[in-house]
DNA sequence: ACCTGAACACCGTTCAAGT
DNA sequence: ACCTGAACACCGTTCAAGT
């Protein structure tokens, strides 16, 4: 209903940041009626994020490994947290409780038992870890794809500038440390560091 | 000089966000006067994590393995940001580039290297997930705990009452996925499956 | 040349007053 | 009972006008 608004709002003016004036206007009327229906902007970004969610393939044939078919899944949620910058805040701070991120966390539940962790505990560990993870890598993203090339040469010579004997491994490593390859090839690393970690290895070749 | 007065106010009035006009009144002044030291807000708290963390303790007497002096090196650092969410956010969104920052990376980069990682790739990947994960707990764990008892058995609650046969998995674990631990054990937990993840296992017992 | 008051264009949230 | 205009208390940033 509201949602349906919201996300007019967000696919017309994406690169702002979604508020309830904005919301509002769509809806022709004031702020203070958005009020009735949610608690608060958190709120409203949550719901929009659930309804975003809606478009995950969830599914799982079984044909692809648990460690496969986890990177798959992880990956789809990232790209779909980049593309929205002002919805992916809220996954951040509070825990949704829509159905469709309980869809998610059930499957990434399934998948991790699949991949072979016993206990309960660890299973719930591997679930926060890699949806934080997943959080963070898109918030950066999404606000470092902002950031200016100016930023990046700033930074460059910043690193050129102040190395000489106080940074000495800086400074042998030099820029490779933040030209480690394209967002999505970095993307990739992580997700698979994080599941080689998390996952026990395969008992068979 | 400006970063003084920074802290002074974040120090007061810690729980309020930092803000150029609460700086400004804190220096008898307008906002518009702090532009010319500052690009924006962001590298203004840039600039003011920096300072603080000037507080780490960098030190490495060799005697600690990389593994253990990592760990203490990531939970001071984390909860460096929990204490001060306002210049938290900073570092997700820019590589902070004053001096305490790069001491940090040093000392990362050294610990690492030590701890086995033979590839400058790998080096510089491990840095960013570490402190990409370190600012991601901290703004959560610094947001959670604002989260009123309300907001834990609303969740709580959700979970107990939509699980029958959508979401099987989640229902048998139940609020397990929750009670993990405090917030310490958690950190602890995360820091120890990321340090074992990346660095490779000790060659000796 | 340097600094800044006032203005511009926004926010989230509340609440008294309307229908 | 339900909704909302207007108000309150804030933001970041710019720029013309002052010293």
């Amino acid at each position: 209903v509201i949602v349906d608004a919201a996300l007019t709002v967000i696919e017309r003016d994406g690169k702002h940041d979604l508020s309830m004036r904005r919301l509002a206007a769509e809806l022709d009327t004031g702020a203070a009626s958005l009020y009735v229906y949610v608690r608060n902007t958190t709120h409203l970004k949550a719901l929009v994020l659930d309804r975003l969610l809606a478009q995950l393939d969830l599914s799982w044939d079984g044909i692809d490994s648990p460690h496969t078919r986890l990177h798959r899944l992880l990956t789809e949620y990232i790209d779909l947290l980049i593309d929205h910058p002002a919805v992916a805040q809220a996954a951040l701070y509070i825990w949704p409780d829509g159905q469709h991120y309980l869809d998610l966390v059930e499957l990434l539940l399934n998948l991790l038992i699949a991949g072979g962790i016993s206990s309960n505990e660890r299973v719930a560990w591997a679930v926060d870890l890699l949806l934080q993870h997943s959080t963070a890598c898109a918030l950066e993203w999404s606000q470092r794809s902002n950031m200016s090339q100016q930023g990046i040469t700033d930074l460059l010579e910043t690193l050129q500038h102040a190395d000489p004997d106080r940074h000495p491994t800086l400074h042998t490593l030099g820029s490779d440390i933040f030209t480690g390859g394209t967002n999505d090839e970095r993307r990739e690393r992580s997700i698979n560091m994080l599941l080689t970690a998390i996952l026990p290895p395969p008992s068979d070749g």
